[in-house]
DNA sequence: GAATCATATTGATAATGATCAATATGATTC
DNA sequence: GAATCATATTGATCATTATCAATATGATTC
């Protein structure tokens, strides 16, 4: 055991129910199919893909697809868009609000 | 289906391996008990944390606590160094990798 | 409104993972 | 080297999840 008490030695910044929704969201990216997904949405020129294309895309089942990006949507990360026929999908601002996450390492 | 051919609708940056690589950082992270231990970590005066400490701090048992050690060692999270009968864990340069990389949407 | 096309849901399966109790290994101390 | 303390490994369980086939829902078109 360390020689001072815990309280003095560490300072938990991140507490329990913020720990477990930011787990939330990377559990949510934490797949190849959805980060080959989400980098397809970033590099597409009109900032959106439409689901119609993503099981030809990405080499999986319609049904797969679909269950990938109702998780996707429900963990904040995408937004759905009904145009017509067709569900077109974008990113919201939630991947950058957990980059900033990443970077905050402050000191006590 | 969209009018124009998939190959100048979509320009997908990140290649499937990369993907995958990405994926496996992000699934070792995403956990609230991981969370809270790189926070921890993160925020500690000394920039490290003695594995001794760790069941008391986040509530779990010891073999618990060396499998999540383990699993952020194994995927460059976190480094490990033996001190005397202690094990100490500090935090790698891989999250600030995984941050940049959540950075890159570039367009085509 | 019937037919068609796009997407979602259901049900099932196989794989992964978080957890703990029990035990083993590894380091230090006497 | 025997005892002790710290950490790792094993074995088991329960929960979660990625996947697909089959089916249902929802939108558009004729």
């Amino acid at each position: 055991m360390t020689a001072r008490p815990l309280c003095c030695v560490y300072d938990e910044t991140v507490d329990e129910p913020a720990a477990t929704e930011l787990a939330t969201v990377l559990k949510a990216i934490a797949d190849p199919v959805r980060i080959r997904l989400i980098s397809m949405i970033a590099a597409s020129e009109s900032g959106e893909v439409c689901a119609c294309d993503l099981p030809a895309l990405l080499d999986r089942s319609q049904p797969t697809m679909s269950h990938h990006l109702s998780q996707l949507v429900k963990a904040g990360v995408l937004s759905r868009e009904q145009r017509g026929k067709w569900a077109w999908f974008r990113l919201t601002a939630r991947l950058q609000e957990l980059r900033a996450a990443l970077g905050e390492g402050r000191c006590c």
